[in-house]
Order: structure tokens, then sequence, then C-alpha cells
DNA sequence: ATAATTACTTAGCATAGCTAATTAGTTCCG
DNA sequence: CGGAACTAATTAGCTATGCTAAGTAATTAT
């Protein structure tokens, strides 16, 4: 029998609802829903899946039985510790790259790129 | 019987295809899978819906026979033409937001944008 | 207490990516 | 020339993700 894999890569829809429920406590199946902008039902399956990988657990809500609160498990806070250092070390070397004055052009561009994709 | 329907939304998968075998005439499977960044077996299945859509026609080439050969239809062309210019005006719409200045921050953030996006 | 609403789930469809394996042409060599 | 090796497309089958429609259970409102 095999131990819980839990990685084998993971993809980034998964990631995202992971990074998720480790950033905020106590999210329901509705709220994280809501937070990655998708239906429940879609919701509800990506959860399963984290949920079978070993990456979260389902818990009823005290005070609403209807609700469904999801939660890292510790494997699940390992795999978002480590995606997270991961990033950092990505984005750190990115930035490497970038002259004060790249970088300045680019502080510069970002509200105004902000704006735009949210209008 | 209803006549080949055409629209009903198109994926956005398939509208990339489409501009691909527009803009660049004579593109085989194997051409757009490269062009698409996708393997070949995932292109032939986009070309179907395509096919299927009544927006482009395979045909065998010339000089090879192993080859297929990938055709906008008349369809085809008029979608390709017709989403071209919603996003025109809408990007149209969108730089009519951005002033000058503001103009002028996007343009020395591209570059950089464009390298790292590269890299 | 009954009706309406809300939260989640289940079922089923469509799209799109992949790998492995097949088929049919082309090319390369001995 | 003719078989071997290679190349292009296809088929089959898996995973993942999105959706809508419909069902169940709990809660709220009347």
């Amino acid at each position: 029998m095999r131990l819980e894999r839990v990685d084998g890569d993971v993809p980034d829809t998964q990631l995202s609802v992971m990074f998720g429920i480790v950033n905020n406590e106590g999210l329901t199946i509705g709220a994280l829903s809501d937070l990655e902008r998708v239906t429940p039902p879609s919701m509800n399956r990506t959860v399963n899946a984290l949920v079978e990988r070993g990456l979260a657990t389902r818990s009823g809500s005290p005070d609403d039985g209807r609700k469904v609160i999801v939660t890292a498990t510790d494997s699940g806070m390992q795999l978002v510790e480590e995606t997270r250092r991961k990033r950092v070390a990505w984005f750190s070397k990115q930035l490497s790259t970038v002259s004060a004055d790249e970088r300045a052009a680019l502080d510069a561009a970002s509200p105004i790129l902000r704006r735009l994709a949210d209008s």
C-alpha cells in the first residue's frame, strides 16, 4: 500500500485553493468558490481532489450545518510553504535582472495596469 | 436539419488557431502545434472541432502526402474578421481611458515586461 | 409548522492538455 | 531497388477544469 503521495505536481487551480485555505482560516466551499471565481460545484470538485491527495480535509461548520469548512492538512501546509519559497526564489531571481531604472518604470506602470485589469 | 452553426461562442483555443490559419496560409497540423505550443494530438483534436463547426477544412499537402493543411472556410474568415473588429474596438476603448503620460509609462514598461516574459 | 431560501453535492456535458500506440508516407542506405 | 528508419497525423485513453440542471439537507422567514 502506498502512502498518500501528496505531490506529483498538483495543478495550479488546486494550488491556488491551498493558498486560499492556508492564508484565510475557516473558509467554506462557498467562500472558496467566491474567492476563486468559480461555481460551487466546480469548487466542490477541486476540494475533492485536494482531500484525495491528502492536502485538505472537510469539516462541518459549528454554526451552520449546511456549511463545510475546508482546512489544510500538515502535508498541505508544507506544500504551500515549499511552493511559496520556490516562488519567492524565482521572483527574486527575475528581479535581480532588472536595473533600478527599469524597476522604476515597472513601478510607474503597475497602478495603470492594475486599473485597466480591474476595469 | 440545422445549418452549420459556426458560432455559439468558439473557445479561445480554437479562435487562436483560426487567427493562425488566417494570418499564415498553408499551415499544417504540425506547424500549428508548434505555433500554439501544444502537442500534435492536441492540435489534431482542436482542428477536428474547427472542422465540425464549419470554420476550417483539412486538405492534403501536394508535396508531402503525410502532411495535412488546414484552411479557413468563408465562415471561418468572417469569424476572424468579426473577432478582430471587436478586439480592436475593445482595445481602443480601453486605450481611451489612458492619458498621454500613462501611455508613456506603459510604453516604457513594455520592453522590460517582454524581456522578462521571454526569459 | 410550512414555505422559501441557502449550501453543498451529484450527474452529466464540453474543452483542452498530455502520453502511448497506430497508420501511412518519405527518406536513407546498402 | 528494397527494406529500415524516420516523420506526420491520428486514435485511444487519462486528467483536470469549467459549466448547468437537479437533488438533499439545514436554516430562516412567515
